[in-house]
DNA sequence: AAAAATATTTAGGGCATCCTAACTATTATT
DNA sequence: AATAATAGTTAGGATGCCCTAAATATTTTT
C-alpha cells in the first residue's frame, strides 16, 4: 500500500505535529529522518499528491485524516512489536527501538492483531507510550511529568519521555522502571532536584531526569 | 549488510541449486523471482562482484561459500518465522509464506535467536522443511517420498514437497498433516494411486499427491 | 554443419529516493 | 523599512533495481 519511506515520513510528521501546533517544518522533518531538506520537500509533495498530508509551500506539512490513520497504524505496530520483544523475548527496553523500526513495516493485519492478542491487548509499550487502538483512538491517559509534581506527591512511574538507550540504561542503573513507586520528599530550591523515594529507596533526581519521567498518582 | 533484493536472489539461487547440478540459469532465476532475465543478469553480476556468487557468462550462477552462508541465514529466518506464526500465533500452514517472506529480511541476530529459543530450537518448519542451524549446517534428515515407498510400509508424514496453499488446503480437507500416521495397503497398477490408511482412515491418494509427501518409517 | 529456436547479455530508459548547489521566500535584526 | 540571516524550494545528478528491444551466444533440429 505505502512504501517504507512514505510510512517513515508519515510517522515522523505525526510525532513532530504533537509539539508544534502549526505545520511541520521541512528542516525538522529532515533532521528527524536523517535526510536533507530537499528530499523532504520532494516527498512531502508526493504525500500531498496522495492526500496523506496537506502542504503549503514554505509553511510546512500537516497530516490529513487519511495520513493520520496510516501513521497510527505504523505507530501501533511499532509499539506492539516493542512490547512483544520485551514481554516475550526478554529484550531490554533500551534495545527494542531499532528492531521495531524494521518490524513496523511488515504488512499483515492478521499478524499485528495476533501479536496484540498474544500480549492480551496491552495499553502501553515498554516505555509507557500508549498503543493506538485498531480504530485509531488512543487509550485514555492520565499521566503527569514528575518534575511538575508537588512535594509530598506519591504515585507510580508510568512512562519515559526520552527513550534513548543512554537514558534508559541510566534508569536501569538507578533501578527505576515502569511501575516503580515514588514519593517526593522535597525539591531543592537551587536546581530543582528532587529528593525522592523510589520503591522505598531515597535518592536525588536532577530536574532533567524528573522532566523525562511520567507518573500517575495513587 | 545486504539489500532485500540481494537476499532474495541469494535465496532463490540456493533453492534452484538444489535440483540443477550446474549453474543456475538466468531464466529460471527470472521466473522464480518474477522478474526479467535482463534484471537477473545485472544483479548476478553485482553479486559476483561482492563474491557472493560465481558467475560465468552464459553458464549461470553458483553460490560461493559466503553466498551460501548468507542464503542460509535468510532461509533460517524464514523457517523460524513460519514456525513462530504457526506455533505461537495460530496461523495455518497455508498462510505463513507471504508474511515470512517479509520477516526473513529483518536484521537482528538477537531477534532470530530469541525466536529460535522461544520455540525450543525447532528442527523443521510447519511444512517439514529443515531449519538450518546457526552454523549453517542442516539437521540430519531421514525422509522418503511417499510415492516411492513399498506396499506395506508404515510410518509418519514428516513434510510436504509442495507448500502451495492449494495443496496444503487440500491436505487439511483430507485431514492429512505433519505427524499423521500412514500405512500403505496397496498401489494401483494403472495409475500408481495408493490405497493407504491415514491415522486409521482408509483413502486413495493419487500418485501426484503421494509424490509431494515426505515420510519417515517407524 | 547450417538453419532455426532458445537463452542470455547489452544498450538504453524509467522510477523512487537520495544528494549538492544555486536560487528564492520568510523571518529577524538593525 | 532595508539588510542580514535562516529556511525552503528548484534544478540537476547519482544509485538501486526494474523494464523493453536489439544483439549475440548456445543449443536443438534438420
Amino acid at each position: 500500500m505505502f512504501t517504507r519511506s512514505e510510512e517513515n515520513y508519515l510517522k515522523a510528521i505525526f510525532h513532530l505535529q504533537q509539539d508544534a501546533k502549526d505545520g511541520v517544518s521541512t528542516n525538522s522533518l529532515a533532521e528527524s529522518l536523517d535526510t536533507k531538506a530537499a528530499s523532504v520537500t520532494e516527498m512531502v509533495k508526493k504525500l500531498a499528491g496522495k492526500n496523506l498530508v496537506s502542504y503549503k509551500k514554505y509553511y510546512g506539512a500537516t497530516l490529513t485524516e487519511k495520513g493520520t490513520e496510516q501513521a497510527l497504524k505504523v505507530i501501533r505496530k511499532h509499539r506492539l512489536w516493542e512490547s512483544f520483544l520485551v514481554e516475550r523475548l526478554d529484550f531490554n527496553w533500551d534495545e527494542v527501538h531499532d528492531v521495531a523500526e524494521q518490524l513496523e513495516h511488515i504488512q499483515s493485519e492478521k499478524l499485528v492483531d495476533a501479536i496484540d492478542k498474544l500480549l492480551d491487548y496491552p495499553k502501553a509499550d515498554p516505555h509507557g507510550d500508549p498503543i493506538p487502538c485498531k480504530d485509531g483512538t488512543f487509550p485514555k491517559e492520565n499521566k503527569s511529568v514528575l518534575s511538575e509534581c508537588e512535594i509530598g506527591a506519591k504515585g507510580v512511574i508510568v512512562g519515559v519521555k526520552d527513550s534513548s538507550p543512554i537514558f534508559l540504561k541510566y534508569l536501569d542503573k538507578l533501578e527505576i522502571g515502569i511501575n516503580s513507586n515514588f514519593k517526593i520528599n522535597d525539591k531543592e530550591a537551587f536546581d530543582a532536584a528532587l529528593d525522592i523515594e523510589i520503591d522505598g529507596k531515597p535518592l536525588q533526581l536532577s530536574a532533567k531526569m524528573a522532566a523525562n519521567l511520567f507518573v500517575e498518582f495513587l
